[in-house]
DNA sequence: TCAAAAGTGTTTAGTCTACACCCATGA
DNA sequence: TCATGGGTGTAGACTAAACACTTTTGA
């Protein structure tokens, strides 16, 4: 997203990144049996948008983006996505940037590259929510999980960044065996089922689940069982 | 692709464009049961590349991508798709900029904009072949179509833009109806079979691709036949 | 022993593959 | 009337949906 600077790249010159391109970062993790998004909140007040940040002027675009998602999880190896890239010429608004700059101690002239418009290149991560650490950064002091059906009013079009990023997650759900990026490392049938639900958002038949999944040929049985509820213990399962 | 100023778009200053980004687009067109693409040819060099330009600072994204698209073909209503962005640092190479610049009596300081790193947004396009007007613009002097299997060298990482968007179209295939805009108006379910088989890259049972098409119940029969050869003379389809 | 949820079997319906067959056409 | 390619029919294979059944567990 435009407008979050980190550690030294406040400066008013921004001579360190490319200028009018950005990143913005869905990140999704699945808790309590729901998706959720990290996000970022500026200050108590309600201005909440989406982790984002500059690219170097050196550095790859992929890099930027694992750069951005790893400042705000804490985490190394992630799973992400580039899906699509916002560039219509009104979706920045630079009043919210100019505010935070202002509360920073820099009065940004007219021209100053943070409030000219921004093209911003969407990607999306796949985390494992029990690993994460979320994590501000100097601008935005709240970084916290959203349920999708909670998410608050949030900055430009970051709404729809979310729901395009979604619609790619959706997509890529069979394709590309992601789902379990979300999931911890060992987890039953009924945890990724319900991931799965949540993510199409229909129900799905159990059996058929259960046999489409195995039949991939992705999962290891664990030996070991679960303790819970009185009735069976379901397997643990492992990704190979 | 970056470097293709047309018009007065060549001006050293470049205030007009945004910096640092381009569009590169893999125009797609079918003929002579072949899928080509639309290439720039510099100056009877034998530098090759994709149509490209740049972004007005007021342009929206997508508009930018239909004007690049449209100054080459002369078409006005054009089926476009946003497919990937081209982000590594190092994927632009100044030097044949330079070169053109040169040619064109510019001389550029190593800080001049042209010369700088761009990150790309590949876009593909869709035609009918038959009503396209291929134009070269003020650098490149060659515009013309090149089958798939017949490429020259192209500059810069634009071999492997065109082989993702041939990705993307593949994967779009059955999801989108995107043939269609690949075929002129009328056309026989022949036709139809071997633009699929070509994209696809594999042969089609016949009688399993006349069902699956005619159940989408997109195709309108013309009442029409064709006249050939020694056989049955097909029906034409038009798209509705 | 009962309820709940896990795991597997089974019947059925639908779809896809492969091939066969007939039709129209010009030589 | 023959070869050629277009259009449709159909038997078998494969796949997916829906439901039934058995197993395991804690109360």
């Amino acid at each position: 997203m435009e407008g979050r600077p980190t550690q030294n790249e406040s400066d008013a010159a921004g001579s360190n990144y490319m200028h009018g391109l950005a990143i913005d970062a869905v990140i999704f993790g699945f808790h309590d049996n729901q998706l959720k998004v990290l996000l970022m909140q500026y200050k108590k007040s309600d201005i909440f948008a989406l982790p984002g940040g500059f690219i170097h002027k050196e550095e790859n675009l992929d890099d930027a983006a694992h750069r951005v998602v790893s400042e705000r999880t804490g985490l190394k190896d992630i799973y992400l996505e580039q899906f699509y890239v916002f560039g219509d010429a009104t979706r920045s608004d630079p009043s919210p940037m100019r505010t935070i700059m202002l509360a920073n101690g820099i009065a940004p002239g007219n021209h100053h590259w943070l409030l000219q418009r921004f093209i911003s290149v969407g990607y999306y991560a796949l985390v494992d929510f029990t690993k994460v650490t979320p994590m501000p950064d100097r601008i935005f002091d709240g970084c916290n999980w959203y349920a999708l059906a909670d998410i608050p009013p949030l900055m430009q079009d970051h709404a729809q960044i979310i729901k395009k990023a979604l619609a790619s997650l959706r997509a890529n759900l069979d394709n590309k065996l992601v789902a379990f990026n979300l999931m911890p490392e060992e987890f039953t049938m009924n945890d990724l089922q319900i991931l799965y639900e949540t993510i199409l958002d229909k129900k799905l038949l159990r059996p058929a689940f259960q046999r489409k999944i195995l039949s991939l040929g992705i999962l290891e049985r664990i030996a070991k069982k679960w303790t819970g509820g009185a009735h069976k213990a379901p397997y643990l399962y492992r990704f190979k």
